[in-house]
This record gives C-alpha cells, structure tokens and sequence, in this order.
DNA sequence: CAGAGGTCGACTGTTTACAGTCGCCGTGTT
DNA sequence: AACACGGCGACTGTAAACAGTCGACCTCTG
C-alpha cells in the first residue's frame, strides 16, 4: 500500500528537498566552512543535480539563514560571531517561551507530558552516544515541544531557525554545544509546563537559553 | 556614481526579486484568492518571465508561508482559518515583546525614541489616506521596531512573518485590521520603552496583541 | 450498464543552453 | 616602472526544452 512507504518513511523525496537536506548537513557539519563562497556549478556538480534544482535549494537556504548573499548575488556560507549566536538564542527563547506557556494553558496535558519524557528518554539513550547524536536528541526535543503547542506558524519559525542554532553549536565547538543538554534541565521544563505555571515554565526556559547562550560564546 | 542609485532604491533588482514582490503584493491584495491554484506556466506567462525564476520566487513565498504545497508540489495560496490567525499573531507578539524588551535595556535609548515618534507621525499622517496606507505605516511602525533592536535574527523571524499579517488582516477586512492601528496605543508602546520598564513594555505589546487578533477573527 | 483499460491533457520536476557582468592578467604605451 | 586597455575566464541571471506523473474522459468489453 501507499501509506506504508509514507509510514517507513520512503516516500522518494525530490532532488531538491535531498540537496537542501544534504547542504543543511554540509554547512551544520563544517564540510562547507564558514565565509566559504558557494559556487552554483560547483554544488550542482557535487550533488549530481542541474544549477536549476540547485538554485532552489540555496534560496530555502538563504531565508533558513544558512548562507548569506554578498555582492551580485554571490552566496557564502554564513559566518556567526558571539553576537550573532546571543541574538539566534535571544530568539529562539522568546519561541520557546511561547511553547512553553501554550503548553501550560492546554486543558488536557497528559498527552503533552507523555511526549515530551518519551523525548527526554530518548536524550536519556543518547548520552553515551557520539556528540551529534546528542544535539540531536536535544533538538528533537524542543521541536516536540513546539509541535505540541498546535501552533503550525511557531513550529514553522522555529524550524526556520533550527539551522542557525546548529550553526551556532557548531561553530562554538560539539562539546561545549552538549555541555548545556543535560536531563535534569529538561525534566525541569516539562515539569513546570506539567504544574501549568506559565510565567515559571517560561522562566525556566528562559534560564535554560540564556546559559546555552552564554557557554556558546564562551 | 553607484551610490546614488542605491540610495534612491533604482538599483535594478532581479527578475526574482521584481517577482516576489509582485506575487507577494497579488496575494495581500487577493487579487490572488485563498485556495488558488497556482500554476506555474501561468504565472510565469502573467509576470512575463521564465518558469525556473519563478519557481525560485515561489520557493521563497513558500516559506513565507503565503503558499502552502499540496499533493505532488501543487502550491496554491494559503488559507487562514480563525485559529492559524490567533496563532500568527501569538508568535508575532512573542517577536515583538521581545523587541520591546531588548529596546527597553539599550542604554541610550533617544534615538530609539526618536525613530518610532517618526514612524508614529507617519502614521499619523496616513490617518486620512487610503485602508492600504494605514496599514503600511502601521507595518512600518513595527519593522522599525524590531529593526532598531539591532538583532538582524529577530528582523528577518518578523519579516519572514510580515506576509502572514499582511494575510490576516486582508482576509479579516481591511477594515477590521485598520481599527487596531490608533496613534495612541503606539504611543504607548514608545513610552513604555521610554521609561526602561521591560515587563510594562511586554505587556503593552502583548495587550495590544491580544486585541488585534481579538478583532481581526470577532 | 458496469468496469477495465487506454489515450489525452495539464502540470510539475529537472536539465541544458544562452546571455550578461565583473575581476584578473597580460600587453603595450608613455 | 606605472598605468590604461582589451581579451579571457568564472559565475550568476534567465530562458527554453525534455521527461515523468496523475487525473479525466472516452471506449471497448463482458
């Protein structure tokens, strides 16, 4: 049946949906370092792909903040300074904080809860894990918690942003990236949106940001 | 010299550029309906350009969230319901708190005053224009807002965002949309960031929020 | 009449080709 | 030696062509 590739997952993906996921990874990786200027027929090539299918690649790319345009059009892999990366992460509380608070205001969240420690346990497996299998737990997680909410724009502006807060666990280095991920804070957050407190669930995540940020431009 | 032409805005933008901005107005204006099918070689025609430069526009529109993908990559133009306009304007509320917040802690602030009393004054100055009019200084109110923050993560999440509240107030009535936009509540913002209080800025944002969804879905 | 199969038309996905522009570098001039 | 100039190569902007897919409608068959 259809729905069974759709459920594994398999559905064939288009070029371009493969090249961005592939650039994604390239750039969050440091395969393609920052400030590196982005040759259209170079990639195409790379990729296997026509500049055409390319080009469209790089423009989801450029809105999600991965590359930058300089002079005539020229794209460059974007290069994050600490201000930047406070910025991202001033942001990227401030949606967070908006999940958190809509999460406290569900009648029913038993459900939410029940997802949210699946999703802390999930980070629980990884901890002995390679440092990309930690972040990505933890992205995992607040993804899940912006999902949850119900709210299709702040998922789609968080996801948006999700590739700026790669770069910029990236670019500050893996281990330091993972050194704000413990359990502990996590089960704090839930355990705030669990009592329904809004101003302390948003106060915790706040905390939670402003740390990460802080040991990221240590 | 070159400069001129950029400082009067004449450089010659590209074909792409001229066309998103065409389609973004087609849409806000609903000459493009919600719910519209767009086709490619249609449009490509109607805007007299090529179909790969469109595609890259559309791409770009696509993560605006003006136009959502249906089944095998038919896009057509996004309907809002009641509650994806609530949510729009809950994360564009969270946004612009946190502008609010972030302007409140600059150390000197008279700059900042003086930027949006102007902006203000445009508004004022439009109160008899045309629905249109209004809601554009009311839009440039908010952008420069978010702008003078000086977090370019936080403008380009607004900006990303500024199509979908273009969407909610034309699907509510422009109307509608424009009698959220009194001077005063603006000028209220502008004091509350005036005295350095963050949570009283948040809070006039959020009030203000809070009402113009109220009226735009009443 | 119902249903299987087959053709046609409408689109999107993808590739290839062409045009324009800017920087670089060698050459010739003063 | 310094500088103006002109050809060359590298890229991006844009257009046009090709290929595959899915639904609609029509037809043939039982």
């Amino acid at each position: 049946m259809a729905a069974t590739a759709a459920l594994l997952g398999l559905e064939k993906k288009s070029l371009r949906e493969q090249a961005l996921a592939a650039l994604r990874t390239a750039i969050t990786s440091g395969a393609l370092e920052p400030g590196r200027h982005m040759v259209e027929t170079e990639l195409s090539e790379m990729l296997q792909i026509s500049r055409g299918t390319l080009r469209e690649a790089l423009r989801q790319l450029q809105q999600e903040g991965l590359v930058s345009a300089g002079a005539r059009g020229r794209l460059s892999v974007r290069h994050l300074d600490a201000k930047e990366i406070r910025d991202i992460y001033s942001v990227r509380a401030a949606l967070e904080s908006l999940a958190a608070r809509t999460l406290c205001e569900l009648p029913d969240r038993q459900h939410v809860i029940g997802s949210l420690r699946a999703a802390i346990q999930a980070m629980e497996a990884s901890t002995h894990g390679t440092l990309e299998e930690r972040v990505e737990s933890d992205l995992d997680f607040h993804r899940t918690m912006c999902r949850l909410t119900g709210n299709e724009t702040l998922l789609h502006s968080w996801e948006s942003l999700e590739g700026s807060i790669r770069m910029s666990i990236m670019f500050a280095g893996l281990e330091k990236g993972v050194r704000n991920m413990s359990v502990d804070r996590h089960n704090d957050i839930v355990a705030a949106i669990e009592t329904g407190d809004a101003s302390l669930a948003r106060n915790t995540i706040r905390e939670h940001m402003d740390s990460a940020a802080a040991v990221l431009v240590a």
